[in-house]
DNA sequence: TAGATTGTTAATCGATTAACAATC
DNA sequence: TAGATTGTTAATCGATTAACAATC
């Protein structure tokens, strides 16, 4: 376990490996070693062992690393031993389809309260969560303890929802509207955008003449 | 305009570049330079005016860029001056949110059909678009010139549907499946996992003690 | 033991940024 | 002209990778 700062890179790439440990445990597997994930995951030996030395000594030299062991290390990094509650403000299609899929994912991490200024949406169910009114989002935070917030709004409101979160003492966001959010340096922000990611792919299409 | 090679970093923030633009020019701008572009997108002006630069010589010295005829220049290299059909694979609610997403950009490369293997969903109608049975995948990606694929299917089949991609010619991929796919080198895959960016947040939460 | 694989250092690679001459 | 801002070079920064001693 070595001293130096861990980045941002490394720290997206744990939840990768934590899926990729948790599919192969599935499989009845109970060891691997930095070869084989990185095989799995296209990235190299050497940057899968870097990363995961940066936390500790987990593997074992000549032998790899113990699957379970290994899990247990990351969920403990990341966090999600314990509950965390997440919010979301903007449920329309795609928000909805967020809520969903984050049932799925059958974590303790796990959105517990949405937002939104619809009238229509307001009152309606989502997965069995009760859609509130974005008024009540500030004070909710507080009371509710939301660390992190998912913002999936139209890009006209999104910095005010961040904002408005950023007041209340989240520190972490979660951005799927297609616009830059402003924000403090302590505040973290991951931008999904796959409008972005389409529009860029259509740069390496033949160029038609 | 250099001679350098153009880092997929660069081409990641042109559609970023073009939708601050459109948004300016909507609010009836119609110039900006480097440092207002920069402080909207959170960047250094330094790196926009190279991103740019590597293109062309789009500005003017001493005035800044114009932003009509930036945007239609950063379409022509993105190649949104044309249309380009691209199909999706799996839709379920998030790949239905996409669809309808899709067609809120108003833009010429657009998904114009949707294929899943469930029963249910062929034959359904989803933003006017008719979801084909997967079987039909590799017939139409031939046919209809599909250059572009959005896989959206659950982690299980997502290296199978990429592999129908390939083999009959898609070389760029949209993957939201939770899972990585594996491909030639000469085929780009953009991933959104979502799953991922919440759980890697979780790290910088406040540990509990 | 011999073979395998880690953890870590040093080298490499690539992207961002600072600085400034050119020039509108 | 003076002030502003570009395009580009060189410096910096940071992340990835290669290599290898340690050791199971």
């Amino acid at each position: 376990m070595s001293n130096q700062k861990i980045s941002d890179a490394t720290i997206k790439r744990l939840p990768i490996y934590l899926r990729l440990l948790e599919r192969e445990r599935f499989a009845g597997k109970h060891k691997t070693n930095s070869n084989e994930i990185a095989k799995k995951l296209d990235l190299t030996p050497a940057s899968v062992r870097k990363d995961l030395s940066l936390f500790g000594d987990f593997g074992h030299k000549g032998v790899g690393y113990n699957i379970d062991s290994l899990i247990s290390k990351i969920e403990e990094i990341l966090n999600l031993n314990h509950f965390i509650p997440v919010c979301i403000v903007g449920v329309g299609r795609l928000g909805e389809a967020i809520v969903y899929h984050n049932h799925f994912m059958n974590r303790k991490i796990n959105i517990v309260a949405a937002f939104d200024k619809n009238p229509d949406k307001v009152g309606k169910e989502i997965d069995q969560i009760v859609v509130q009114h974005l008024d009540e989002l500030g004070e909710a935070i507080k009371t509710r303890q939301f660390k992190i917030g998912i913002i999936c709004v139209p890009p006209n409101s999104a910095q005010n929802v961040a904002d408005k979160m950023i007041e209340n003492g989240i520190k972490n966001i979660l951005n799927f509207s297609p616009v830059t959010i402003l924000v403090p340096e302590d505040v973290r922000v991951r931008h999904t955008d796959f409008g972005a990611d389409l529009h860029s792919l259509a740069y390496y299409l033949p160029k038609e003449k």
